[in-house]
DNA sequence: AACAGTGGTTTAATAAATGAACCGAAGGAG
DNA sequence: CTCCTTCGGTTCATTTATTAAACCACTGTT
């Protein structure tokens, strides 16, 4: 690991919930000596990558990321074309819609939207899922990079019961979205929440992010999968529209393959 | 400089003309090896700071860079509470209003808003601003930290003919400016623009950007200064009281002052 | 007064960055 | 076809910057 790697990995402590932190506090959570880390500071004050607040000392994200994210955002408009889709992703199905972004080394939430259906909802922050306990990270292992599931099988950190705790697990998961075409994951990451995915691919033809539902457990239905089946599909292809790509045939063939299975299930019910 | 500062810099050469750079080119621009800067890419790629497309091998700036834009911005919201104001600046005066946050070693522009007034107006580029030579960054010197004006003195890069060539004119601009309490600067960045601004303050009680109105000189009047120094009074009020701060009583009277100079020398006009 | 916290600084030991030279591939020009 | 340039990427001995223990100065608590 890179010392640029190290110094910036001080700014994955930083979040919504605690967006302040001392020298001492970040030295604790980085497990780094303090001069070391009071080196890397400075540094990234240099460059206002963190600023300091005069009067408590405390470091929090400076301005520079500000004007790289609006030149990100400009050029490559990934928000921008996800936002439409998502609202009526959420309104569709009532639940919490989400779209991620994939790159090399893992999933970055993008954007969220919560459906106003019911009061009780789930809630994503906007941080790095973890691979191998949400349906947008299986969804990203079963159908992106390869060497994405080399980083899911180091870091199989549980969540809840359901979490996949071993390679052989997490591999049959993949493999059962593979087929499906939907990332799927069934209280591995929160407990009452169930998350559907699907992939989303841009102008390269890679796949470069998922769209995803969260869904509140104890309101599942059959009926409920379906439309958010449905729905995904709607989101999928038009936010790979947005981003300049289209979802290649064979996931498409995938997604009719399980509907059509779906709708048997439902007839013999 | 770090190695840190080093491989960040490399970003600085990415904008919204130029978002995409080979490994060559930013060798160039950067006037760095070309093993040192690839694997300072690689590097910044590993962390999602830069990302590469797979067909042309191209770099442009990855997605880590929004995650923590919005924890800034949920956190800090700068940007939120300054719209508002700068939409009504704008409207006010007919021209170009733009707003910039001080961070200790220069001028981040953030957000800029153009009058629909007039056909021809100010284009503010969202980069960093020049210290000496536009309103917001001799209002920041007049009025900021002192060691600003060591780090403006040091690169006093022509644009104009009007700009500042030497520390003894600047350090008169600045002067007028911290007499006036308004930033100033006439055509001394662009050909045709003069700009005038006003300090913002945050929480703190340090000041922590500038709001700022560039216009167009040919338009200029007396009454259109006027109104100019009023509407950056009401944007720089409102401003700083949505970013948690409010503008020192001494900045206050300064303004009442030139105010009050303002109208006897329209009077007697 | 002793203690446990801060933020910040110095030190010799050590691990990391550097850049000239190099590779293979792709494209153009003669 | 050969020659030449430019591209992205790689190698390795040399040099340079990073590291972390110990240390200061300060503040508030017991």
């Amino acid at each position: 690991m890179s010392v640029v790697a190290k110094a910036i990995s001080l700014l994955e402590h930083f979040s919504v919930q605690n967006p302040e932190l001392g020298l001492s506090q970040l030295c604790r959570l980085a497990k780094k000596d303090k001069a070391t880390t009071y080196r890397y500071l400075t540094t990234l004050e240099s460059i206002d990558f963190v600023e300091q607040n005069p009067v408590s000392k405390m470091y929090r994200i400076g301005p520079a990321v500000l004007h790289l994210a609006d030149i990100r955002e400009q050029t490559v408009p990934r928000r921008e074309g996800a936002i439409k889709p998502l609202e009526i992703l959420a309104q569709a199905t009532g639940e919490t819609a989400h779209v991620s972004i994939l790159s090399g080394n893992g999933l970055h939430a993008l954007e969220a939207c919560e459906s106003m259906l019911h009061s009780t909802r789930a809630v994503i922050d906007l941080q790095k899922l973890p691979l191998h306990a949400t349906a947008s990270g299986i969804c990203a292992l079963a159908f992106g990079p390869a060497d994405l599931t080399q980083i899911a099988n180091t870091t199989l950190t549980q969540f809840t019961k359901q979490t996949a705790q071993d390679v052989e697990t997490l591999a049959r998961y993949i493999s059962r979205v593979q087929q499906s075409g939907f990332g799927f994951s069934d209280r591995a990451f929160e407990n009452d929440i169930v998350g559907f995915a699907a992939p989303l691919f841009d102008h390269t033809g890679q796949m470069a992010g998922t769209v995803a539902v969260a869904a509140v457990a104890s309101r599942l239905t059959n009926a409920l999968v379906d439309q958010i089946h449905n729905s995904l599909i709607t989101a999928s292809t038009s936010i790979s529209h947005n981003w300049g790509g289209r979802v290649p045939t064979s996931i498409q063939t995938l997604w009719a393959q399980s509907s059509k299975s779906l709708a048997e299930k439902e007839m013999s019910i």
